[in-house]
DNA sequence: GTCTCCCATAAGTATGCACTTATATATTCG
DNA sequence: CGAATATATAAGTGCATACTTATGGGAGAC
């Protein structure tokens, strides 16, 4: 299930807080290295399953590798979510206030 | 973090799959226990899991238990989703288009 | 060339986790 | 009461996983 990867991929912290950092802007290994207590091959090996979840995508400059979102990525995750939003008219609704804000 | 136990509770298949069955109602757990090719204390397992999540509710009606969905339990997982729809603008005039027939 | 630098991979370890069988705890039924 | 039913918990097991240190390998810097 592609599902399960992206779940599993986010469900731990360290690993979810890699990606929201790289959610902010493209970062290089070293660069992400830095916002975290762990060592450069968990980093590694964090963007290698982030990777194989389709969530984020590698370039290479160098020697150096940046990484980035994947938007695509997410998209399985957001199906998942919207059908269960179905439940919460009140989430909804929140929601759609929201978009009617941004149309304006 | 809240976020991590959501994740973690709906990152593996078979619990994901307990809690979208119970999404379609309220079931006891020899109920579950019928649509799972593994044994009841797993279902039961699952469900604790679940419940610690807080996506899950759990009512006693003499012996057994029945197990219902807590829509608040979801709404972490799309808090923390609307924060990166951002990244897809096609995605969000999907959910727009489909909120304007809502409207109709 | 050689020396750093940047990153990935290998290998090992310890903990977590999803399952099993066995047992405990209630509750209903006869 | 005792027997059957419904669920939870205990205990054990095998495998996944999140980390570590050590090493490999390629791309500038000198």
């Amino acid at each position: 299930m592609i599902e399960t990867n992206v779940f599993r991929a986010l469900a731990d912290p360290t690993r979810r807080a890699v990606f929201e950092r790289l959610a902010g802007r493209e970062m290089s290994v070293s660069e992400l290295k830095a916002g975290f207590p762990v060592s450069q091959p968990a980093i590694s090996q964090h963007l290698a399953v982030l990777r194989g979840a389709g969530l984020v995508l590698e370039r290479r400059e160098g020697r150096r590798a940046y990484y980035r979102v994947d938007p695509a990525g997410l998209v399985p995750l957001v199906d998942w979510v919207d059908r269960y939003r179905a439940f919460w008219p009140e989430r909804i609704e929140k929601l759609k206030n929201l978009l009617k804000e941004m149309d304006q």
